[in-house]
DNA sequence: AAGTGCGGCAACCGCAAAAGG
DNA sequence: ACCTTTTGCGGTTGCCGCACT
């Protein structure tokens, strides 16, 4: 027996485009009761749609909270960037666009910011340079590598991000009380944007460091003198490059990095030298916090991990990899 | 004016993960 | 632990309107 779909020719079962009255329905009963079921939804609010059909319409079309019309040049640029870091992870780049939705997202991108990048040379995909991805020696590697490598820490971060938003969706709904109308202003609202996650995260490296720092430090970096002159300079943070990483969205006590080195200092790393010794691959990221941690390093790892909710694992592989 | 091609976008499809029993 | 249902997501399709011939 084929696989069931709620689209199938199923009797009665209304498809395509939706009607003014259709959409009016819809609404009117989300606006009063919620959605609650989406299976059961289309009967109780009289609509001949499938319970998949009205969420979609709900999601991408009904929604109050919704910004239709021309994306802005700064949506734009945060488009482009987030999907040279993400990929086509629709839904993630949408949750750093107020009001935009993932799927009005992936057709703007596909009918238009794709054929951009493609008219003034960069491939859609990689988001390198068509002559660099054919080998040309213009292209310089090194600096791939760098854009790599903040790739890693900002998918790391969205990661984290996107724990955090779901885990505080979920105390909310602990927290709250049956259902009510009322409580559909939440489903009204904007996303709740993490206000705190890069302070749990600073705050995080840096309990990690300073517990190790001082019996530690001095003897790391009386071992990496000489080791290594390449300056970190090209080591950007995500901001430098125009990131949607605006303070206001990590609430009004956070300032967020603005310099490489204000993120090493936010992450403990405030010594080019020791960096410098990574980015030249005579140190890899682990040996880089045995030296700075100790042994302990490998035990409070793990912790951090646990603690924070942070996705480590991932983006450790690959900047060691990178450098 | 009619035909055709193309771009934009809403909606559909199918799979996977999460949630619930 | 397993199964079923629900929800979320990304890829794809197809309709509609506009521009061009």
């Amino acid at each position: 027996m084929g696989k069931s779909s709620c689209y199938a020719a199923a009797s009665g079962i209304k498809r395509g485009p939706w009607t003014p009255e259709e959409d009016r329905k819809l609404l009117a009963y989300i606006q009063l009761h919620g959605h609650g079921s989406w299976r059961s939804l289309p009967q109780k609010a009289g609509l001949k749609r499938c319970g998949k059909s009205c969420r979609l319409r709900w999601r991408n079309y009904l929604r109050p909270d919704i910004k239709r019309g021309n994306f802005s040049l700064h949506e734009d640029q945060t488009i482009i960037q987030l999907h040279a870091l993400l990929g086509n992870r629709w839904s993630a780049i949408a949750a750093h666009l107020p009001r935009r939705t993932d799927n009005e997202v992936k057709n703007y991108w596909n009918t238009h910011l794709k054929k951009r990048l493609a008219k003034i040379g960069f491939d859609p995909v990689t988001h390198k340079p068509k002559a660099a991805i054919l080998g040309s020696a213009n292209g310089d590697p090194k600096n791939w590598s760098n854009l790599s490598h903040i790739a890693q820490w900002e998918s790391a971060r969205l990661q984290a991000e996107a724990r955090f938003v779901k885990e505080s969706k979920l105390r909310m709904l602990e927290s709250a009380p049956a259902p009510s109308l009322s409580d559909e202003h939440h489903q009204f609202a904007p996303p709740l944007v993490p206000q705190c996650l890069d302070i749990l995260r600073a705050s995080a490296w840096e309990s990690l460091i300073s517990m190790s720092r001082s019996s530690s430090r001095s003897a790391a970096l009386t071992n990496m003198n000489g080791q290594g002159n390449v300056s970190f300079g090209d080591h950007h943070h995500v901001n430098d490059h125009g990131i949607n990483m605006n303070a206001q969205d990590y609430g009004s006590n956070f300032e967020a990095p603005t310099s490489d080195q204000q993120l090493s200092s936010l992450m403990g790393y405030d010594d080019a030298a020791l960096m410098s010794s990574v980015a030249t691959g005579s140190m890899n990221i682990n040996e880089l916090f045995g030296e700075y941690c100790g042994d302990e390093c490998s035990e409070l790892l793990p912790a951090l991990h646990h603690d924070t909710g942070f996705e480590f694992g991932g983006a450790w592989t690959s900047l060691e990899q990178l450098m």
